[in-house]
RNA sequence: GGGCGCGUAGCUCAGUGGGAGAGCACUACGUUGACAUCGUAGGGGUCGCUGGUUCAAUCCCAGCCGUGCCCACCA
């Protein structure tokens, strides 16, 4: 027996323990391969509702695949999130020992970091497998892993004989906190309150001055220009004179520049080309000379004057200001951006340095061509102006890091700093050999790559590649990419271009954007300002399958989800709702094992419900072709609750009551449809539908790998099925004018129906006793219309007149004003279709359709107000 | 500065060139041995504003207002 109370987290646990006990996820069968990748999570810690709602979605498919007989496979894995997890470990190491990486040196280091994303993994496979997420475990990846690590250095060694990885000294966002480079998309602009000084730099022969405006005066050391416009009037006369930079002795040369703008501050801009992206492009078109005046900390060098040296940025700008004293002529406060760290959160610098360069425009073009050509799509396909605007503009990549955790980079440098890409130690040795002519102790590079760079190989790398393994073959390229906006730049495009790279083909065929998690006032969720959700908090409350539910009821494409966890009640409310509707079907004798065809079930409240169910998996169906999982949930919802639950239960009540074929069929249909249903729900809701399932049908298979319900074959006009559809009608008005005239519970009515046509007739024999349940009447008469009782309460349905007589029931007055208010909508309605059937235009140019349609409903409206029109004279 | 969304019932959101919808919340009444985590019925919206296209616009187009996001080396 099914128990009283629904317990989730009692099934949950079952369940997730039944599932890889009974051969856990990896894929099956002889059908066509179906693959997602996960996008790893970083091993920083706890998931969020982000990582809540793509698991979700990315179950549901699997699990809808899955049972469509593919060979499916969701690959898991978790990635080294080189500077993340660096920073978490770092941190830590400060906070608990005072110590920094370099006091503990890189291997000691390193073997901490390993430690700690160990246990994370673990943590996060667990809160993934919490809610539900039937990746295949058995072949969990990890970025760093050895396998792993051996494509991401036969990648760069291939790339780098290519010609597409190559070295290169040019300007770089500096991070001076973590005292590494990072590459554009890292960088974040804020866009801060700063201020604007007009600096006064005299001229070197000592006729006049030139007042440059700058935001970072403490850069005025490394000063070698000052640039103009060459058509600004105001200083056409001052080109290629000498100016004094303040506070030293050097002079400086007044330039003209056309990237100049004659609007901006004082139209004289101070150029220093070794701390500054444009004005290093200046420097070189001008042959200007670079001077270093910061350190990679962000600190003085003793390139500056004295006093200057060693102070930080910030403290030697305000140093400059002060020193400068009145030549400072002006000062004001402006808005302006300026580019942030997104890991650190501090203020970069432009920084000139040799780093590992990746040739994304190379790679960029046949990314492009695949979108255009439909070899990839996004959905909502509003993503593909992104996705293109980014690669048709792409820069070089940045990929090298000066950090430890992560790859290290294959490249080996001789005594004479000769560079020997290889694809471990033994083979750039070997190179070395053959290049010096003799053994030669070799350097490994210190710096590891950006963490996107094995990330872009992932869809392959974790199938064996550059093995060419059945895996390979099987599951590249996959079906979907399921992820969020925010890493189309940093892993979608580079995904794309990595994979037509080296596997020649697209790694996926369809990207899936989905929403971000909001808090319920639309805000971004962030720790600052403390309005994190955590997923599994929400699990505890409400039960996993509520909130995947709830998660995928509100995707829709395009759209953002304010999470309101309020409302995964709701959610929580309809799985105890199938919950007792299981323990009725169960109670009522609902006969599981017995295959049902549309082609055997006579009695038409069962056809009613095999229609109901046929149309639910249609647009389920369709909805998960173009990935509507709001549209699929909300579809299931409503089969489940509104007919199966509202109506057929209902009827069954009375059906079952009846011995004989009638009940056998009732019990029939009823298990056989519950299964359906709860199969349908299944990839939302993978734990109470594979329970309530085994304790209706203990022989059924695990729903995880049975079949997917087919629709069964419903004429499309069934007559039975429109004898149901008259019956919810007419109870329907029966309970309005119950409520209306407020006649007590108790009270049964008696229903006439006046003079029904031969299929009201037949409607009314086939299911006479159900209405008089449903409508909670005493009994149905057939009268003439001659006969009609004065006292009544009218109502139609389908042209036919029925009545309700008031007699001992007292509200006359309550019946008038409802007729009343009834005629007054309808009349409405009336004028509005006659005013378009009276329009010459709209008979003469709408279609023949839209014409018959508007006289059929007004004929109906009218004969319907006359007949209640004559309802309220008899009562009067 | 460029680009992309969003604005429909109190709230969260579907939807369509031709009769305004759901869930939650609200109101009234509760009977029927699955369920009060429930049932039945009901109230509530000039579909952001203004113009245009059309026989017909919540839907298509333009402008505006509000709101959110992405991109961009300009001092």
């Amino acid at each position: 027996m099914i128990d009283k109370t629904f317990i989730p987290r009692q099934i949950e646990e079952k369940w997730s323990k039944r599932w890889i006990d009974d051969g856990g996820f990896a894929p099956y069968g002889e059908g066509e391969a179906y693959t997602i990748m996960m996008p790893p999570p970083n091993v920083t810690g706890r998931l969020h509702v982000g990582h809540a709602l793509t698991m979700t979605l990315q179950d549901i498919l699997t699990r809808y695949a899955r049972r469509r007989g593919r060979a499916t496979l969701w690959q898991p894995g978790t990635d080294h999130a080189s500077i993340a997890t660096q920073m978490m470990v770092e941190r830590a190491l400060y906070e608990q020992e005072q110590r920094t990486r370099q006091d503990l040196g890189r291997d000691a280091f390193l073997n901490k970091v390993w430690a700690f994303s160990q246990d994370s993994q673990k943590s996060i496979i667990s809160q993934l497998q919490n809610i539900g997420a039937s990746a295949d475990w058995s072949r969990l990846r990890f970025t760093l892993d050895e396998d792993l690590s051996r494509a991401v250095r036969h990648a760069f060694v291939r790339l780098h004989r290519d010609g597409l990885i190559y070295q290169d000294q040019r300007m770089v966002n500096w991070d001076p906190e973590l005292q590494t480079a990072i590459s554009d998309l890292e960088v974040e602009q804020r866009s801060l309150e700063g201020q604007l000084w007009s600096i006064r730099y005299p001229l070197a022969d000592g006729k006049g001055e030139i007042i440059v405006a700058t935001t970072r005066p403490e850069t005025m050391f490394g000063d070698t220009a000052i640039a103009v416009h060459p058509e600004d009037e105001r200083y056409r006369h001052l080109i290629g004179r000498k100016a004094i930079l303040p506070l030293t002795a050097r002079h400086i040369e007044i330039i003209q520049d056309s990237e100049v703008d004659p609007q901006m501050g004082t139209g004289a801009v101070k150029i220093t080309p070794a701390h500054a992206f444009p004005d290093f492009e200046i420097g070189r078109r001008h042959g200007l000379e670079s001077v270093v005046i910061m350190d990679k900390r962000g600190r003085m060098t003793d390139a500056v004057p004295e006093g200057f040296e060693g102070l930080d940025r910030f403290a030697a700008r305000k140093k400059v200001i002060d020193r400068l004293g009145d030549e400072v002529v002006a000062q004001t406060k402006i808005v302006h951006h300026v580019p942030h760290g997104d890991r650190s959160g501090v203020p970069l610098e432009p920084y000139l340095t040799t780093q590992w360069y990746c040739d994304s425009t190379t790679l960029a073009k046949p990314a492009i061509k695949a979108l255009h050509s439909g070899r990839i799509r996004f959905i909502p396909s509003t993503w593909d102006k992104t996705y293109l605007g980014w690669l048709e503009n792409i820069q070089p990549w940045c990929i090298s890091r000066q950090l430890w955790w992560g790859h290290r980079i294959p490249a080996w440098y001789g005594p004479d700093d000769h560079v020997f890409i290889a694809e471990d130690e033994a083979q750039a040795s070997k190179a070395a050999r053959e290049h010096y002519g003799k053994d030669t102790d070799l350097r490994q590079d210190d710096d590891v790559l950006d963490t996107w760079f094995s990330s872009a190989l992932w869809p392959f790398s974790t199938l064996g590649w550059p093995q060419q393994t059945p895996d390979l073959n099987r599951h590249y390229p996959g079906d979907v990419l399921i992820t969020g906006f925010d890493i189309i730049f940093f892993w979608v495009a580079r995904m794309v271009m990595m994979g037509l790279y080296f596997c020649d083909e697209v790694p996926f065929s369809d990207i899936y954007i989905h929403a971000l998690v909001r808090d319920r006032y639309g805000q971004k969720m962030s720790k600052t300002k403390g309005n994190v959700i955590d997923p599994m908090d929400l699990t505890k409350q409400y039960g996993t399958d509520s909130v995947r539910f709830y998660l995928a009821s509100l995707s829709t494409p395009g759209r953002d989800i304010r999470l309101n966890p309020d409302q995964v009640e709701g959610y929580r409310h309809f799985a105890t709702k199938l919950w007792n509707a299981a323990r009725y079907a169960q109670g009522a004798g609902a006969i599981t094992d017995k295959r049902v065809s549309a082609q055997t079930v006579k009695v038409p409240i069962n056809r009613w419900i095999l229609r109901e169910l046929a149309s639910t998996i249609e647009t389920i169906e369709e909805s998960f072709q173009t990935y509507r999982f709001d549209l699929a949930a909300q579809s299931i919802y409503q089969f489940c609750w509104h007919r199966f639950c509202d109506w057929y239960i209902e009827f069954s009540k009375t059906a079952l009551t009846r011995a004989g074929a009638d009940s056998q069929e009732t019990k029939e249909v009823m298990g056989w449809v519950l299964l359906k249903a709860l199969g349908l729900l299944n990839p939302f809701m993978p734990h109470l539908t594979e329970e309530l399932t085994e304790a209706l049908a203990p022989d059924h298979p695990l729903l995880l790998r049975s079949g997917w319900p087919d629709p069964p074959k419903m004429p499309p006009d069934d007559p039975a099925c429109g004898q149901v559809d008259w019956l919810v009608d007419v109870a329907r008005e029966v309970r309005r004018v119950r409520t209306a005239l407020r006649v007590p519970a108790k009270n049964l009515m008696t229903l006439q129906v006046v003079t029904p046509d031969d299929e009201t007739r037949q409607r009314i024999d086939a299911l006479k006793d159900i209405l008089i349940r449903q409508a909670r009447l005493e009994k149905i008469q057939v009268i003439d219309s001659s006969v009609a009782t004065s006292m009544a309460a009218r109502f139609t349905v389908l042209g036919c007149s029925y009545a309700l007589p008031l007699e001992g029931v007292v509200n006359i007055a309550d019946e008038k004003q409802r007729l009343e208010k009834t005629i007054t909508a309808k009349k409405q309605d009336i004028e509005k279709i006659e005013k378009k059937l009276n329009n010459s235009e709209f008979r003469a140019k709408a279609p023949e359709r839209v014409i018959k349609e508007n006289e059929l409903r007004l004929h109906d409206l009218q004969n319907e107000i006359e007949r209640m029109e004559s309802a309220l004279s008899l009562l009067t």
